[in-house]
DNA sequence: CGAGTGATTGACTTAGATCAATGACCGTGG
DNA sequence: CCACGGTCATTGATCTAAGTCAATCACTCG
């Protein structure tokens, strides 16, 4: 889902590499534009600093995540992104990616396709955020996760990181599946959980 | 934001409106996709049923918004469309859409301009959920909306509904508020909120 | 073999949810 | 014209789920 697969060869082929310090600035609020960004490695966020010098983060991405894609629409950049850590960024840069995207209809229709696949992860996220109960924000992404058995999930990554995308603390995530599997109501398996029928 | 004024006159007219009782379903999953909606009034949601028929709500799409977009790159729905309420909804249908996204790339520029823009501001919402206190959610929603003035934000539609997308119940936004006014940090305007300058 | 990280569980605290009540402000229909 | 029902805004009291701090075990990787 991440990635970049969906461009053409010859415009991956196209973007150029780059290494920042922590704490470095690969763009700042006003600039021009010069394209969207890969994190290769490291981590990168986008923040909108007010006048009164505290910064808000609009978006932090880590290896194999885009970020900054809304800048092939805009001349200037709207807010700075500074390295979290040392980061190494792959730019794709504007001019050939529009040229592509407005020459090759397949490539645009990739594209939106892949924008409206984040939308729609997006905005089941922001649902999931709005439940209250944990263990409740757990049966939704169990629901929404289930592989085509309809009998397990797998879990991207470690706990600990799934943990944070639920916008739980791996304490909180941790006891709620093991009340969950002590109710009979997953089974906790190897990278996977299980889901048993209610009753 | 909202709206699809970005749709080439053509196609607005195109577009076919529809009436649902509450409950009644819009699309159910399986079913082969007919384009995308914009919600006229009343609510639908997109839900996925499990086995065990419970819901997981993936989007929530009230007037003025649009839903199911991803539905014009794939030939099936994925999740069922529900009428929250009596709702009444206008049908973009898929293929003169597509056969306009791919002709004009005018109207491609704008859709994918728009799917980014999206993207952002969901990511941006998805962010401030991680933010656990209600002090630092309000500010951060405050440094992403402050206008040009630098000076004041305003506040879309009523503070409950504000409430509601800053993932707090009225009440604590209510409180959050109040405290903040209360320690000089925000001054509470009629429909806006004021910044005032730290010290 | 340590050092680092994930997984797990316990004890304690707190911020925010929940329940509840009140006043202000509509619009509207008799 | 005003009484009524509805929603928003606001504040108080109480409760609880989840956050925070802390300790332990298992594991993997130079």
């Amino acid at each position: 889902m991440n990635g970049t697969e969906w461009l053409p060869p010859d415009i991956r082929a196209a973007a150029t590499e780059r290494t920042l310090r922590a704490g470095q600035a690969l763009f700042r609020a006003g600039q021009r534009t010069s394209g969207f960004y890969e994190i290769v490695s490291g981590r990168v966020r986008l923040v909108r600093v007010d006048r009164s010098g505290r910064e808000a983060v609009l978006h932090s991405a880590g290896p194999g995540e885009t970020t900054a894609e809304a800048s092939l629409f805009s001349s200037t950049y709207h807010c700075d992104a500074i390295a979290s850590t040392v980061a190494r960024v792959r730019l794709y840069p504007k001019g050939p990616i529009l040229a592509e995207l407005e020459r090759n209809p397949d490539a645009a229709r990739a594209f939106m396709a892949r924008l409206a696949r984040q939308v729609m992860d997006l905005r089941s996220g922001l649902e999931r955020r709005n439940i209250h109960s944990a263990r409740d924000r757990v049966r939704h992404f169990l629901a929404l996760g289930v592989g085509a058995d309809g009998l397990t999930v797998v879990v991207p990554g470690t706990l600990k990181d799934l943990a944070a995308d639920l916008g739980l603390t791996h304490e909180a995530l941790y006891r709620t599946l093991a009340r969950m599997a002590a109710d009979g109501e997953i089974k906790r398996l190897k990278g996977r959980i299980g889901l048993m029928p209610p009753i």
